[in-house]
DNA sequence: CCGGCGAATGTGACCGTTCACATTGCCGTG
DNA sequence: CACGGCAATGTGAACGGTCACATTCGCCGG
């Protein structure tokens, strides 16, 4: 029954329109929901959309209408399970809003690689920009580009209001502190990420923040890479010198290293040594001991991000509160020995 | 010293012509390298494109040549460390060729949103896909919508040659298991990931083998579905029902379950029961006991996932030799205890 | 000295959509 | 009963590149 027409190319609208009798103006019309179509039209041009197996031609729409119905997300470490759950989760949200998206992957510490992929998304002509896993580094690369496009990024340490998505590591790292403290514990070390992260900066803010509320004496943290290699160093360090009853972890992976330090030195946790993490990733509740930690819901985070940078692409307002993560816990933590 | 042309817009191909004094296809030869421009007018043209800014537009090109510079990859479980590490592993090696990457994230067990995906990258225009993590309905989706475009995809099972991006999955858990055997283990169980993954039915197909080459019966194993709680819960089951001196699992994530569990039944690891997991996560070597497994390449998969496509796209000969993951020997395997 | 060839460049059409602006035809209303 | 207005549709021109096909010019060989 289909009559194909000039055989090589994928159908057009015109196609289209000749076969079901129309014109391509009506034909554009019915794709793009136009009010003022008879429903038998609609009909009709559908069937034949539906026969030539027809479908829009992505790229001159975008030629035209200069939209490109794309957002980009630049990422660092997109290995780790947050921001890969985050990308996940934006993907989602921004398929089910008819988006695409184009995420780069950086080593994040390279500024001329920053830079580079900045330029490989702004070629693709996003339309909106998602920053995970965001060092200072990259958040000023951004800034310094002076780019007007709308673009969201977690924020944390209240930097510029705008722009941020915020997740309260701030509370969530206060929220881990004060169980460590609850539980009695007076000498209380953290195991920071690298101090250009800023995730990292905002749980040092609401460690010192809790202890300074307890009126504890303010501790500078240890700084690892956010790998179980730098917690196990870090771990080795604090079985050596001695000090804290308790470690509170910027991130699982090294809480995990941690752990495994802490044990090959004799020291029992939580005995010992009472240690939380950050995150809550999947493996968390079965490291020895499981980990008490602080978790994050990355889904949620995502389809935020994404209502966040749509509001802004569409200039509608958004409201927005804080994402606050919850602490979860487990065996990893109890009173110090003492009492 | 810079003219702004119809200030509006973008600059155009002609807007730098006309600076440059020259024809909007010079310009265009100018972009595409083209070999008989006078090196001299190469210059003047690079030079206004510089003063103006100007950026090729994308949808204009990808209109006319009807090539879109884009990839699709097709991901299911992308949060995991295995597929999150091979998905950035594509995406350099596919920037550095100059091509984008979209990735779609689907569930996996739902054919309805696989062909959803599907449908989203197809209106995407990719000119290739990589399908991660491909269970086998994923495989049977893109073959049943019978499309003609390339693809690559993991391949163990030797289904069918094409397409196929060779991880030796066979050979890896044969290593395993042999390791197991070559301690003296004579009952040895396998907990398996799910049983639609190709990947898990190589590990299977594998661990078999091995079995039958060392003269031991074969032994269904047991299935989890990748996470921790599924390792878990096999392991509650092997403590209760006893059996196995040893267990290979499938991937690292079900080994540290499977750990968690066995302790808690107040086994012994390796003493009791040795573990041997897959894949090698970075937080494998942290486990307690820090966990003997196989590690696999992500890195090098991603890359040659690329070339593999590339060379199809380009319709040049790919030479492709297996990958062959390694074993690495950690403190969660010893002989048996009889011995 | 002329014809031809290739290097360097120019001209206009075209890719598939949307946009701005007609053009119908029908209905209600003064 | 003429006419304004709106619903439904059509017409032609963009959008910003590339492609196919001129055109110009210098140079070389016969």
């Amino acid at each position: 029954m289909s009559q194909a027409p000039a055989s090589g190319r994928a159908p057009s609208i015109r196609d289209v329109a000749r076969l079901a009798g129309v014109s391509h103006q009506t034909v554009s019309r019915v794709l793009n929901a136009h009010p003022s179509i008879r429903p038998e039209t609609r009909e009709r041009v559908l069937a034949v959309m539906g026969e030539l197996n027809y479908r829009p031609n992505r790229a001159a729409r975008a030629l035209v209408t200069s939209r490109s119905a794309t957002l980009g997300v630049l990422s660092a470490s997109s290995a780790q399970y947050g921001p890969a759950s985050s990308i996940r989760a934006i993907e989602r949200a921004a398929r089910a809003e008819g988006y695409f998206v184009n995420t780069v992957n950086v080593d994040g510490s390279d500024v001329g690689e920053i830079e580079a992929a900045l330029t490989h998304l702004l070629d693709l002509g996003i339309e909106g920009l998602v920053v995970i896993a965001p060092q200072v580094r990259v958040f000023d690369a951004l800034v310094s580009r002076g780019l007007d496009l709308p673009f969201v990024t977690m924020q944390s340490t209240g930097r510029q209001g705008d722009h941020a998505l915020s997740v309260d590591q701030i509370t969530g790292a206060r929220r881990a502190t004060r169980h460590l403290i609850e539980l009695g514990h007076t000498r209380i070390q953290h195991l920071a990420g690298p101090l250009d992260w800023i995730e990292a900066e905002a749980r040092i803010v609401g460690f010192h923040a809790e202890l300074e509320a307890a009126g504890l004496p303010r501790v500078e943290p240890l700084v690892g890479d956010w790998t179980p290699e730098s917690g196990y160093a870090a771990g080795q360090r604090i079985a050596r010198e001695g000090g804290p009853t308790a470690v509170f972890s910027s991130n699982d992976q090294m809480a995990l290293g941690l752990l495994h330090a802490l044990r090959d030195a004799g020291l029992d946790v939580p005995g010992d040594v009472s240690v939380v993490g950050f995150d809550d990733i999947p493996e968390a509740a079965h490291f020895w001991p499981p980990l008490t930690t602080v978790r994050q819901d990355f889904d949620e985070f995502g389809r935020r991000c994404i209502g966040l940078l749509l509001a802004a692409i569409r200039s509608t307002p958004a409201e927005e509160r804080a994402l606050v993560p919850d602490l979860i816990v487990r065996s990893s933590t109890a009173p110090p020995r003492a009492l």
